[in-house]
DNA sequence: GTGGTCTAGACCACC
DNA sequence: GTGGTCTAGACCACA
């Protein structure tokens, strides 16, 4: 459901956050549906629950989620409009990151390959 | 020769090192040459001085500098090919950061526009 | 646990170095083990943070050591026997001081006295 | 008559004056005899001859050494004795270099053994 | 002039 | 609480 990098520098609660978002972009969580409980993810993920809580913490602060107390977390109700804004820090990220290559020596040549080899192991089903 | 984006969540000194590496592996600085002094690199670039001495002496531990004490920094023998590898390494970064980006939920065609967007950002000389 | 010589020539973050990577040949310090919090080594050696944070640092590129955010630096997998190994140049930069002390012209009679010197500084306890 | 070790972290210039001390501590550099050109010596040790030239400056301050015009620099009157006395401080950093050890995790019997490895690279002829 | 070390103190991110 | 980054500025050693 959802994948961990934890080698990227990218924070662990971030990940989940931004794999939650991403899910509920895609439709793949409907507002309504529930959202794992803490505990468990955190076992499958292989993460400190406390990183899971706060990653569920922000998403709450932020609309996405609700809590109900003794049932958990529920994916809110307009949270698939919402979940495409919180993706502009992702674009961001990643404009970031390509910049940071590009600094490092790649060529746009380089990098549209590595986007392909992105593809690539991905599945390469276009979307 | 070498430039900084200090909005960047990557390091500065992690930049300047990248920056460096490229312009080894690119063969830009070849085995022998002197890389600029820190204190006048840091001035250039405005950074601190400090700053710069953490890059160069990582850069040094990796094997990719030399230092002679009062002399200056000198790019090291097999800088070059050390530098061609490591960009394996930022290439795969680059992958990574691809991959987060999808799981988060952006499609092909947003990455693609972000790369674009990149490009524009840097004044659209293709390479 | 660490005891430092400020006023030795040899820089203090890497008399630091060195004591932990002693420990952790000797393994008193095992894998896993959490080492001081910079703070506190800090403290107790009554030097600048940022010096065993240094410190620390180039532990950790080396790979002795490995460090979690908000939790603290942990001794890393294989390094007891890394360290066993950087034993070796610790031995190696001994032989080379001492050569040089022969070349300076210090008999062998002197060399001793003086490694007896060195033995009753430190408190006269053999091992 | 004197070697380098440009790897220790022993200044160059400090391992040339104390070669020279050696030599003249051990009467075989008398007083009236010349001391190598500086540039012949820079270049048989392959290092900057403003380096040879530190260490003669300083050895003529310290009245070692003294330079005639045109002719070069000579083993002053009573260098061999004085030799003795900047011997002391070859001693403090042998000193030193065990105490690094030690706190490395040296065991006094290692140090030992590095001595008599030592002794034995040299030729072992004890003095 | 060069790089190397250290201090003091700030701010951030993560747990 | 933890480590990570950065600044400002000092002092030293070397060429």
């Amino acid at each position: 459901m959802i994948s961990i990098n934890d080698k990227s520098d990218v924070p662990i609660y971030e990940q989940i956050k931004e794999g939650l978002r991403g899910l509920m972009a895609r439709k793949i969580l409907l507002p309504g549906d529930q959202v794992p409980p803490i505990r468990g993810l955190a076992e499958t993920l292989v993460v400190n629950p406390n990183t899971i809580a706060k990653a569920y913490r922000e998403l709450i602060l932020e609309g996405f989620l609700e809590s109900r107390k003794g049932e958990g977390a529920f994916v809110a109700a307009r949270a698939g409009n919402k979940a495409s804004n919180g993706m502009k820090s992702v674009r961001q990220r990643l404009i970031d990151s390509v910049q940071l290559s590009r600094r490092a020596g790649l060529s746009w040549k380089d990098i549209q390959a590595a986007l392909e080899q992105a593809k690539e192991e991905e599945g390469g089903n276009g979307e």
